[in-house]
DNA sequence: TCAAAAACCGTACCAACGGTATGGTGAATC
DNA sequence: GATTCACCATACCGTTGGTACGGTTTTTGA
């Protein structure tokens, strides 16, 4: 009962792996047992079909940055009472660990099924919904409890929530593309950037509304 | 020498919504021949093999694109002689326009092949880093010239030209994911704030001669 | 220790898909 | 009026996801 789990566990490292660097169309099931030294019927014996390792390659992925971000937020609230601080600190220790993380495996996983929806069940589908509910909702809590603070007028919430996410998944595809994960960073530091201009009520107050607005 | 073009247009059309759709690796060409009423035969007259397909397809998306953003900048520029408001009301001119275009065919044809990599050639994938590398030198182009203008200090003007291909990338996966395309629109607009924001910031610091004219 | 369950292996097979090959045919074009 | 264009029909191939089923070894709980 310990070996399965074993080999279940290699299965996911390597199709995780795989799936990051080439998709999980052009990830076959043949190519994953020839690496992980078993045979097809091993294979099947772990999971019923290529939907179930999905399922649990989402599952996996999502627990993970769960974790991640529980991590890195958390450290924040510690190292500053001020919500902004902590989001700010948080923020940079984010930008650090998925520097860390996107330079060995660049990718997200959940991203990567959106684009292929089609070959995954209606349950894959629902589960990387779910992530993206949850992850912009805890977004929206720190800057819910940030605006109590520091009153920012003329700022969309929702749409700062999500832009983080939006940051992210578009740097990762960027930086897949460019060859750089690097890109990754930048843009989490850049969504930092624009979090603390967002607050800083005292530059608001210094350019009148006119000449912002002029272009509306 | 006319129908065969316009039998092309209509595979490449079929093509396009389907690979939005449900990605690149689901769409079959026996479903494709189907909806467009030719035979299997037909398909390869016209396209050697699937990757030429998705030249084709880049090709158009991107040739379509770079109109776009020619579209709504050009405008911009003939609206406002600053580069700022020039440059903002572009945004709010693409976000309009992504807006009307995600709503009838959600999703981005280079971002979709980023994910799927080893499924195309170094041809493919060199055409959308191609449009990338454009895309993003057009922006930061842009940028320097709102920052000859407006100095901002502490804002990295890459990462910042970088960040608005990010956010529409990042924000087409969340409308995908969660049915709905106004995300997109949203996301260029919160980028649109982050532009407002990084130049005004130095406003108080260095005053430019036009704000103090503006503000008399 | 021993039977049962877990964790596989081997082989054979199927349908769908991308793609090739070949030999046509009606219509447009030069 | 010959040639090229724009296809159609049929047959075939290799790969892949997946099924079926029976056999074997390893682990484990009683």
């Amino acid at each position: 009962m310990k070996k399965g789990v074993e080999t279940r566990q290699r299965i996911l490292d390597i199709a995780e792996a795989a799936v990051l660097a080439k998709g999980f169309a052009a990830t076959s099931i043949d190519e994953i047992i020839a690496e992980a030294g078993i045979t097809k019927s091993g294979f099947f014996y772990h999971f019923k079909d290529k939907n179930q390792l999905a399922r649990e390659m989402v599952l996996r992925f999502t627990d993970a940055n769960e974790r991640m971000f529980n991590e890195v937020f958390g450290r924040g609230r510690e190292l500053a009472d001020d919500p902004l601080q902590a989001f700010l600190i948080g923020l940079k220790l984010l930008a650090e660990t998925l520097a860390d993380v996107q330079s060995k495996h660049p990718g997200c996983i959940v991203a990567s099924i959106c684009y292929q929806e089609r070959l995954f069940d209606r349950e894959v589908v629902e589960m990387t919904r779910q992530f993206t509910v949850g992850w912009t909702a805890r977004l929206r809590g720190y800057l819910v409890e940030i605006a109590n603070v520091y009153p920012a007028t003329g700022v969309d919430l929702d749409a700062l929530a999500e832009s983080l996410g939006c940051m992210i998944d578009g740097a990762i595809i960027l930086g897949k593309m460019m060859g750089d994960p690097g890109r990754v960073e930048r843009q989490v530091l850049a969504y930092r950037n624009l979090v603390k201009l967002s607050f800083s009520s005292s530059v608001h107050a210094t350019v009148p509304a006119s000449f912002l607005l002029a272009a509306e």
